[in-house]
Order: structure tokens, then sequence, then C-alpha cells
DNA sequence: TCCTTTAAGCTGGCATGCTAGTTCGCCTAG
DNA sequence: CTAGGCGAACTAGCATGCCAGCTTAAAGGA
């Protein structure tokens, strides 16, 4: 399956370099060598990736040295990307004691969920007054694509048509900071999320609201969109609520 | 006047460190310094500072060496700072070429207000429904400092004020990763917004609105707190278009 | 035996030197 | 006089070495 994702995820306000043409009397590199990335954008990458994924847990020790020797490159650019995942609060760095992947307190992820329902639900209603045909069309084989999951039972592309349908929405009015708000919303949340996806009765229930959001904009009622939205979200919410119900020992408070 | 404001500025997650009890063989260091923040912190907030205020206003390049003298660090406090700076959107860097304060696109400004209105629209009902009642005495009093501010004409004290009472909001209902959001947003809007304000009759309407906003919160309407919140911002918004219409050539686009 | 103290080994913060890419001005060639 | 190219002076990225604070454990005294 080939969803392709325009790429927002990475943040930041740099223009991408020439491509380096490899110094070629210095370490052959383990990473990547060709790329106009910076090797600390390449690690921060990474980071952030396994952390997204749980292949670091919460509460994971960041083994910056460890990482200079796996990535081949200084501590310098690996306490850069560290730097960043902390400023957006995937890990925290002790000073003169060590860095550690954040634990997940529920009170922020309630925030942060509450702060996607409300920004989905102005977009969404946008959409329905102002998105254009091509776009509605983009979403309708979006949503064929969801169906096609669905049926097969395909839990993974299904996410990822999920998290494609959501950001259509987003790109269809080109609102880019709104969209990188969302993203890194979402890297939050999806922390989480991947702990409670495995009930394959959730599929189809998220593909029903999905046609319902998708119908009521091509219908242009943005009243009726929001509130699809809204009910959407809020039934994510509720189970992220449910699950910590669940599995209290997971997050912190 | 004394409206302290609780610390909610700073990003990022840092646990802050002892002080350092000053090497004492080193530069007396121009940066104050006594303090547990590290040097980079101390450049970033003295950065940022100076971006919103305008002090040093778009398309203004970077002189990190010059910064270097100023504060008597080291390049790489300077750095560390400007990339933050960077990753907020506040500079662009562009690589072996240099670095400035980054311009203002209008569809960024409208974006940003979206997102503000959305969530303090969500805030405000929440709060109507929740906030304590010493947090409601403490919105009264920002109010009577308002109004004080409104008769003696002080248009910087109000800008406070108005800050302070949004804050309040937010605090009342601990809700700290929304608060950030919401900082980070005004940020970037207040990058604008001072260049707008010298109109005195602005204050006294926005002091209606803000008492509108008090009113229905103190009487636990929700409905009503929301629709006096969208109004509110709705109005700053619609003043933002007005002004980007007199001054076209100021942003970007 | 237990508590205190001290030293070794971690950690991150910071300074500095070096490399490489970009820009711009000057000098030369046509 | 103009156009092209070469070099000096910027810039940011990266590596490395050093310093200071925290943790831990071992050693010494009560």
């Amino acid at each position: 399956m080939s969803t392709r994702m325009v790429g927002v995820t990475a943040g930041g306000a740099k223009r991408p370099r020439k491509s380096p043409a490899n110094p070629l009397g210095k370490s052959p590199g383990r990473i990547h060598a060709m790329s106009s990335e910076s090797k600390a954008d390449q690690i921060y990458g990474a980071l952030k990736l396994a952390i997204v994924t749980g292949e670091l847990p919460p509460e994971a020790p960041i083994d910056k040295i460890g990482l200079c020797a796996r990535f081949g490159v200084s501590r310098l650019s690996v306490t850069t990307a560290v730097n960043r995942l902390a400023f957006e609060r995937l890990v925290v760095v002790e000073p003169q004691r060590g860095s550690y992947v954040s634990r997940i307190r529920i009170s922020d992820v309630r925030q942060w969920m509450m702060v996607r329902r409300a920004l989905e639900v102005e977009v969404v209603g946008a959409c329905a007054q102002h998105l254009g045909d091509d776009w509605i069309e983009r979403l309708d084989r979006n949503m064929a694509y969801q169906q096609t999951a669905v049926k097969s039972g395909d839990l993974d592309g299904f996410h990822q048509l999920d998290i494609a349908f959501h950001r259509l929405l987003i790109e269809g009015l080109s609102l880019d900071r709104v969209g990188e708000i969302l993203e890194s919303v979402r890297t939050h949340v999806d922390r989480t999320r991947r702990l409670l996806l495995p009930e394959p009765g959730r599929m189809s229930a998220t593909l029903k609201e999905h046609q319902a959001i998708y119908r009521t904009i091509a219908d242009r009622d943005a009243k009726a969109a929001a509130r699809a939205m809204h009910t959407h979200l809020d039934r994510v919410l509720r189970e992220l609520e449910a699950f910590q119900d669940r599995h209290p020992n997971f997050f912190t408070d």
C-alpha cells in the first residue's frame, strides 16, 4: 500500500543544504551519507521515531555516548538532537544526571486530545465551507482505501490512512502552521494510542465516523461536519480514558 | 502595578540546576551570574524578548559572534539559543549563509489567531463549568485592575493585564500544556499586535469584552462564555486584518 | 557493626579550533 | 568598458577537550 505522505513532519525553520560531497577522508559514516539533512536532524528523526513507536519506552535512559558510537558522530550532534526532543517534551534532560524518555502524564494526554479536538473541529468546519473539489476527491479516494484496509483487516495500514485522512483536511486548506501544532500533538498522543489499537472492532467504528465526516464535508454542511468531528475525537478521548483505567500504572499521576 | 506573572513562559523539559557558585577564577560574566538558568536559556530569553518587542524587527540579521561578545559567552551557547528560536520559527537560519529574524506571513498570523480562538473558546467553556471560586475571585481582582488601567490610560499596563487575564483561565484549570501552546501562539501574534495597540478607543472596547467574558464565567454559563470569547478574539482577528490592509508591505505575501 | 566521608565514574554544559559552503569584491582578460 | 573568475571574509556545522555537579560505593572512624 503506497499512501504517499507529504512530508509535514519535520519542524523548524531551516533551509536545506546542498549535498556536501562526502569528505572522503573521514569516517565512512554509518549515517546515510548522502542527504541534505544535518546530522543532528537525522539523529533527531531517528530518536523521535523510536520514542513514538515505543521502541524507546517511557523512562528509558538515553545513552548519549552510546548513540555517538551507534551513529558515528560526536556528542554535540546527539546533544543537539536530544535538546530539541526535550524542547518538545518527548525527553527530559536532567543536568549532570542524565536524560530519559519522558513519562506520560494522563493530564497531558487529556489536554492534547482537547487541543486536537478543538482544532480539528475548527478545521473541518472551514473545510466544509472552502475545501476545493479536487481535495474532496482525494478525501473520497482515501475513504475507499480505508474501506479496503478494514475489509482486509490491515490494522497498521488503516492507522496510516487515518492519519492521512486528517492531514488531507489540513493540507487542503494550506493550514501549515495549524498542521504543525497538530503533528506535534499527534506525536504525543500516538505514543499512547498505539497501546489501544489492537481491537479490531474499533477499526470499523472509526471508519463509520470518518465516512460521516466525509459526507458532511461533501455536503458543505459546516455545522454537521463540526459535530461529526467532535463526536469522533470525543470517542477517541473516551477510549483513552477507559484505557488508563485498565492500566493505571502505565502513566504518571 | 504588580501583576505577578507566574512563569509559564519558558518551554522545554529540563530540571533547574543548583546555583553553580560562580567559578571565581573565570570572567565576571556580563550575564547575570547567579541564576539557575543555563547560558543558552538566558540568551534564548533575551533574544526572544527582543524579537517579540520588535527591538529586533523582521529581516534583522542575527550577529552571533557579536552576541558572544555582548553576553560574554562562547558561540555554542548562542548557537543553541538561536536553534531553539529557529525551532519556534522566530528566526530562520540558513546554513553557511546566516540567520535572521523571520518575516511575518499574513497567512501565519491568521492561522495562529484561528488556533488561539479555537483553544480559548474551548478553555473558557470549561472555566465556566469547573473554575474554582478562588480563581473567579482572582479574575474579579484582575478586572478591577483593568478598569483602573483604562481610566488612567495606561496602555502598556493594560496589555499586561490583558495577558494575565487570559493566563488566569489557563492556570485556574491547570491546563499547562494548553497554556504552552497558547504562549507560543501569543509570542507570534504579539509581534504584530503591538503595531496596532496605540489606539486608545480599543482599550475600553477590550475591557467591555473582558467584562462580558468574566460575567458569563461567574454566571457558570458555558455557552455564553464560549460565545463571548469567540466574539472577543474574532474582533482582534478582524483588527489585525484591517491593519494588514493599511500596511500591506509590512508582511510577506 | 553502622554511619560518615571521600574519591572515582558517570552525567551534561561550555569553550574552542577546524572544516566547508556562500557571498561579494577586486583583479585580470577579452 | 565589460565580463568572468578567483580569493578573502564572512557564515554555520562538527569534533574534541575540559570543567563542574551528581551518584555510588568503598574505606575509615566511632
